[in-house]
DNA sequence: TAAACATATTAGAAAATTCGAATATGCTAA
DNA sequence: TTAGCATATTCGAATTTTCTAATATGTTTA
């Protein structure tokens, strides 16, 4: 059996591990959008949206290509698609706590 | 349909999202075990493994027990072995990218 | 070309994470 | 009770993350 690279997979939820991101992810999945649209949606500023699609953009989890003067993403890896389905889909059954 | 938290599936996310982490939790979920074990399998330190582990109680995810002179920690949550499960399987495929 | 718009990048401050060192706590055995 | 082992907690330094402000880049339209 292949060794498991465990910072490998630490990166990939790195990635995942910040609601900002969360939800850009969850959004672009549902169809592609740009970055205009996922600023409103997610009502942080167009720095720190552009900054989160980067560490996306960085670590292969969605594209990103340009439609006249607008650039739109779209998700890249079925793996973060089933990780959010997976998560989604526990949350309310899910007992873990999560504030003190 | 519910509104969807994403500080809390983040916090969850983020309590996974460290190498050594994920490593005690992918050993404790083959089965209980206690601080010490954890300590020579990860190679990391007490205190660094104590650490960890705290991170992981917080939040729910392990529960431990004491057994005479030894800590022993359990995996809590479904949640949790579902994601790596999915992560895990995934990793052959996966193209992500993790390093420049 | 200039102005306007959309996005990316850079810089820097604040906050959070991580880890080793030191110390505290709890159990067991002598 | 005392010593010894196992674990937890605290502290502080180094690193990383996150965000705003400012600036740069690329596209479109006048």
């Amino acid at each position: 059996m292949a060794m498991i690279d465990y910072q490998k997979e630490a990166d990939i939820l790195k990635a995942l591990a910040n609601p900002i991101r969360l939800k850009i992810v969850d959004t672009i999945r549902k169809g592609d959008i740009c970055v205009k649209s996922l600023e409103e949606i997610t009502g942080a500023s167009q720095s720190c949206v552009s900054q989160h699609l980067s560490v996306l953009r960085n670590i292969g989890m969605v594209n990103s290509y340009r439609d006249g003067n607008l650039v739109c993403y779209s998700l890249n890896h079925r793996l973060t698609d089933k990780i959010l389905n997976c998560i989604h889909e526990e949350y309310d059954h899910s007992t873990l706590k999560t504030e003190e």
